[in-house]
DNA sequence: TAAATGTTTCATCATTTGATGAAATAATGA
DNA sequence: TCATTATTTCATCAAATGATGAAACATTTA
């Protein structure tokens, strides 16, 4: 993870609605979500969501799954455990710090 | 931490230069640097890092120290503790997952 | 007190971001 | 095939963001 594609994922998780759909799919695991029933949960427009699970896609924080005409979407938990990683790194030059990056790999 | 200051603390970090600041005072621990040796480190100019400083601030993700007439900044561990604690709250609803957010705990 | 140093504030301007609703696309079922 | 469902794309517009350099402010040193 470099600072860019950092930016990328922190620019696409710092709005409240991709947010909120970013934690829903964390929550829900690696099943993920049909977009409509995040649509529906959250109650976000259509095409409001759709452009958000696009920047969220795009920064590589969800991953896409045809089923049918639906189309699931889940957290990407490489992509969640990359992006604190990056953010704690080398944390106070590792000195008299707890901070285990190493612990936080989920799923 | 809701989701408003949780959108706050991202968008702040979202963007190049104030991720670098935010990082290089992570790894300088406690002690923070001066502004001006930010801006030197980093490159940046005066009036730009002040600004961006002063997002990181208000976000909650830095504390500021007077030093004479420098200005010492350093990261708070505890924003950021809680930063990771909220994107990866509930993740995967608990179930076969080794997430250990209580493991992030710096300095 | 005057000069130097460290940092912030301000005004201007260009760029990016996001909401909205209508239309388009794609896949399924009658 | 036709209608239905699920999602995306598009155009428009308003609002937020960030770069820049000059000026202001505060603190220390001579």
């Amino acid at each position: 993870m470099d600072a860019s594609q950092t930016v990328l994922a922190l620019s696409a998780l710092a709005h409240e609605a991709r947010l909120a759909v970013f934690r829903l799919l964390v929550q829900a695991g690696t099943e993920g979500l049909a977009a409509g029933v995040i649509a529906t949960r959250l109650e976000i427009a259509p095409s409001a969501l759709s452009f958000h699970l696009k920047e969220l896609t795009h920064a590589g924080l969800l991953v896409q799954r045809p089923d049918g005409r639906k189309i699931h979407y889940s957290a990407s938990f490489v992509a969640m455990t990359e992006l604190i990683a990056y953010l704690t790194d080398n944390c106070c030059q590792g000195a008299a710090c707890e901070l285990n990056v190493s612990a936080v790999d989920c799923c």
